[in-house]
RNA sequence: GGAGAGGUGGCUGAGUGGAUGAAAGCGCUGGUCUUGAAAACCAGUGUACCUUUCCGGUACCGUGGGUUCGAAUCCCACCCUCUCCGCCA
């Protein structure tokens, strides 16, 4: 959430926000709205001095043994006048909490102006892509060819989306998740966290998933809980209206988990193998700094991601999005590529966001220190997620024999497999 | 799912209709003292909103309603925690 002062006192600078995200919003109603608000606390404040010197006065008569009759007549009227203007205070926090809740996050000074392609800043590249002599086949066709992933027997039990991973398929992506939450958090100094993959409305709206992309969710209706679509929700909400004390930020965690996501919509494009399914594995860092060092803490996340692609000796790029491109909740992004060599494309297998205070003054995660406080910052990456990062060491290090051959880093957690065959 | 107990400031914990934004203790911060530290003593120490030069005002005792001139305190609903029973990986 947007500071509401910010809207007040530099409407213009939401403004500029909004048409750098190309999103078209009204926000004179809630400028107008606010006026109103602060409008009707200020009588309804006054009546309620009333009202407390009043009943303070009625205190001290009745213990003197007086009778306070007229007075306690008086208060009714002014009582019900409270009443009837602090309903109208409510409603209008109530609308003004709404239609801001919906307002995304200001981007960073830093952040490329525009949309889709050219305005994605390459800031570096790293491993070198392999020269085949041969063609290089499709992950979904290795999977397959090598019996580590069963695409039929998952639509079968789930639907189109789903898939199966299963013998050394299976290990393959546990020996990823080992080897990642193992850098995090003896190399980088996160704190594992293995979270609920359930979450209430109150979690999902204080990182920003809600209210916008409900329908992108998978939600238990009869409890109303969320099926979280990132680590990210659960990791941010642990300090969800607390006061942090700011000698201890910032805190890094990690975790593993499934994600969750319908994916509605987006039928038709990237159906065909893992690349875009609707759970997914994915290891998630989340970290809470003080406001001066969250841009520090950014950098350093995102080499904390490109060490998992750098050690696995994937080909790879990091992009900055361009305000257009960026998530609701964050002031800046990087993303981290890898290159498919099949595809002849990158596909993104990490996004690193700093939010600001954004999600903080959502979900109300402040700090306090020496003497001063205010909101934390948070900021997120996936460090990496599992499918797309698969996809790539299948790609990556296929021989023309049609086996692959297991990136180093993981031996250790492959149980003596060297090759996939 | 059933029965019972309970949810008060950073923590422990008083408080059952008016003098309580909240006793007391602990913790924390500053000061006195000390070569320094500890102890002792003194002072301060919640969050948010409104107003704003200053001063000030309002709200908040799990959450949301209600009763009342007045609610931490009474009533209703919900949430959470603990104990026992049931069920269960």
């Amino acid at each position: 959430m947007i500071d509401i002062k910010l809207l007040r006192e530099t409407p213009d600078i939401v403004r500029d926000s909004l048409s750098k995200r190309f999103i078209q919003l009204d926000i004179d109603t809630i400028i107008d709205l606010d006026k109103q608000r602060r409008e009707k606390i200020q009588i309804a404040d006054e009546l309620k001095k009333r009202k407390n010197d009043a009943s303070k006065a009625i205190g001290r008569l009745k213990r003197e043994g007086k009778d306070p009759g007229d007075l306690m007549e008086d208060m009714k009227d002014v009582s019900n006048r409270i009443k009837a203007i602090d309903t109208e205070v409510g409603d209008l926090t109530a609308n003004i909490a709404e239609l801001l809740a919906v307002i995304p996050n200001i981007p960073h000074e830093t952040v490329p102006i525009g949309i889709k392609g050219e305005a994605h800043r390459l800031i570096r590249e790293g491993g070198a892509k392999p020269e085949f002599t041969f063609e290089p086949v499709p992950s979904f066709e290795l999977a397959r060819r090598l019996g580590l992933i069963d695409f039929e027997a998952a639509a079968r039990m789930s639907g189109a989306g789903f898939v199966i991973f299963r013998g050394v398929g299976a290990r393959l992506a546990r020996a990823l998740i080992n080897f990642m939450l193992d850098l995090h958090t003896r190399e980088h100094g996160y704190t594992e966290v293995s979270p609920p993959l359930m979450v209430n409305r109150k979690s999902m709206t204080g990182t920003g998933q809600l209210p916008k992309l409900e329908n992108d969710m998978y939600r238990c209706e009869q409890d109303d809980l969320f099926f979280i679509p990132t680590a990210e929700v659960p990791l941010v909400n642990i300090h969800r209206e607390e006061i942090l004390d700011g000698n201890i930020l910032p805190i890094s965690y990690v975790a593993s988990s499934p994600c969750f996501r319908r994916e509605a919509g987006s039928y038709g494009k990237e159906t065909r193998g893992i690349v875009r399914i609707h759970q997914f594995d994915k290891v998630e860092l989340v970290k809470f700094t003080l406001p001066g060092k969250s841009y520090d803490e950014l950098e350093r996340m995102l080499s904390d991601a490109e060490k998992v692609i750098r050690l696995l000796g994937i080909p790879y790029r990091i992009m900055e999005l361009p305000a257009g491109e960026i998530s609701f909740a964050s002031a800046k992004t990087y993303d981290i590529e890898v290159w498919s060599p099949a595809r002849a494309r990158y596909l993104e297998v990490s996004s690193v966001s700093n939010c600001g205070d954004f999600q903080a003054r959502r979900a109300e995660i402040r700090y306090k220190k020496d003497g001063e406080k205010g909101f934390v910052h948070t900021l997120n990456a996936s460090g990496v997620a599992l499918p797309r990062t698969i996809v790539a060491i299948l790609e990556n290090c296929q021989r023309e024999d049609g086996t692959v051959s297991v990136p180093d880093v993981l031996l250790p957690y492959m149980g003596g497999i060297e090759v996939l065959q």
